[in-house]
DNA sequence: TAAAAAATTTAGATTTGTCTAAATTCATTT
DNA sequence: AAATGAATTTAGACAAATCTAAATTTTTTA
């Protein structure tokens, strides 16, 4: 039914998918700075997922997938989340190494892998990242996340997802003990530079810049 | 160190491998059955393993790994392996059900991953098909095994191997009840067209013809 | 609204992996 | 030893995925 999709075609269909999720329509800058890949090549490939009907694109326009093309992008992303799922599960890797092996087991072909993959880890409903993972219908559960940044003074929380997996950003909340499941209270916020002091379990107290604290969402406990 | 292979690279290291063990060297025309390829497309490829430095190869002579390239190909042999006992042991896929994901598991690339598995796996010797899995060095058990042809009558054994991925031989053996850890007695041979007539743990007796006896690969018990 | 700037596409090239058909080399047989 | 046939390689082609540089379209600015 589905026809096949290609390595470079499913990294492209699931960036467009994380793309389309903020605001609807896609651009080629943007999808070829998520790709880490020159315009030019976006475009080359656009026209194919526009061939494979999976792809509502006009030149110049922007583009999005169709309901078609959101299907196969869950199909991937569920690959993903539950491959990592697996390797910080049972594997026992940190969760801020799995993303880029994650980033090749997605791409194996094989329904019935990843259904005997899902009943082996017990059906996992989140990833290691708090993100969710889609059930093999496409469905997922609604994450109920805020972003740090978005919390009132004294308002307590728990760290359920980091956005972004820079580099520099995972060593410095490894060193400052922060991670999935941490439980924190904000104490101050502070207008210059948009700092926020926080109180980790009540013990720790340390302040996390603007730029880390917007990698950071949380759900209110 | 080891530069990067690609998929179809690694296909055809792995597949020199295992017919460089039959008879030191290896012909253009037999890799290319083996892959399913065509024996131009097999020349192309002998000429970059050479570039590479892992291969031995003049042409018109034949050609065979070197010790670089036999490491390699080991290492496959290994990713190969370990996943295919993940797939039974973790999943309870049929051992006759996962060389085609295992084909594809097998061009992972993370050595963290791979000795990880081993380790979730308890570090087994030996896959789902009774063929021994490299260690992290490439250093494996002896396959202590002989051809179900070679037995004498009243010998006992236990089949620990299966030669051949045929599609209509897996059909057979299932339907007969003979897999991975059968034992059985050898009753009769029949020179005519020498078939083998055995007894499974002293329940079915049962003929096999030669062409399913010489895929039986068994220890002596 | 016309120029400038930004975004995007097109043109043309390169690498990888594959193929078919033709040429070459090697081995076997008269 | 020449002819035949098998095995192998070469030549030339093509699809996929990428790139750079140039052209085009859209958007913004003056
Ligand atoms: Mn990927
Ligand atoms: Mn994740
Ligand atoms: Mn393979
Ligand atoms: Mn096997």
């Amino acid at each position: 039914m589905q026809p096949n999709f290609t390595v470079a075609e499913e990294n492209h269909i699931k960036a467009i998918y994380h793309l389309q999720q903020l605001s609807g329509k896609v651009f080629t800058n943007d999808l070829a700075a998520a790709l880490e890949t020159r315009p030019a090549s976006v475009t080359d490939m656009l026209k194919k997922l526009k061939a494979k009907k999976i792809l509502h694109y006009e030149p110049y326009q922007g583009f999005y997938l169709n309901s078609e093309g959101k299907k196969i992008a869950l199909g991937i992303i569920r690959k993903h989340r539950l491959w990592e799922y697996f390797l910080v599960e049972k594997l026992h890797f940190g969760w801020d190494e799995v993303h880029e092996v994650a980033e090749q087991l997605e791409h194996i072909n094989s329904k019935k892998l990843i259904d005997k993959l899902d009943a082996f880890l017990d059906y996992p409903r989140f990833d290691p990242h708090g993100d969710p993972i889609p059930d093999s219908n496409g469905k997922m559960a609604a994450q109920q996340q805020v972003n740090l940044t978005q919390l009132d003074v004294n308002q307590q929380a728990e760290i359920c997802a980091v956005a972004s997996q820079a580099r520099g950003l995972l060593e410095l909340l490894k060193h400052s003990n922060i991670g999935i499941g941490t439980k924190l209270e904000i104490k101050r916020r502070f207008g210059f530079d948009q700092s926020v002091e926080i109180t980790i379990k009540n013990q720790q107290t340390m302040m996390l810049s603007h730029q880390v604290a917007q990698a950071l969402f949380v759900k209110i406990i």
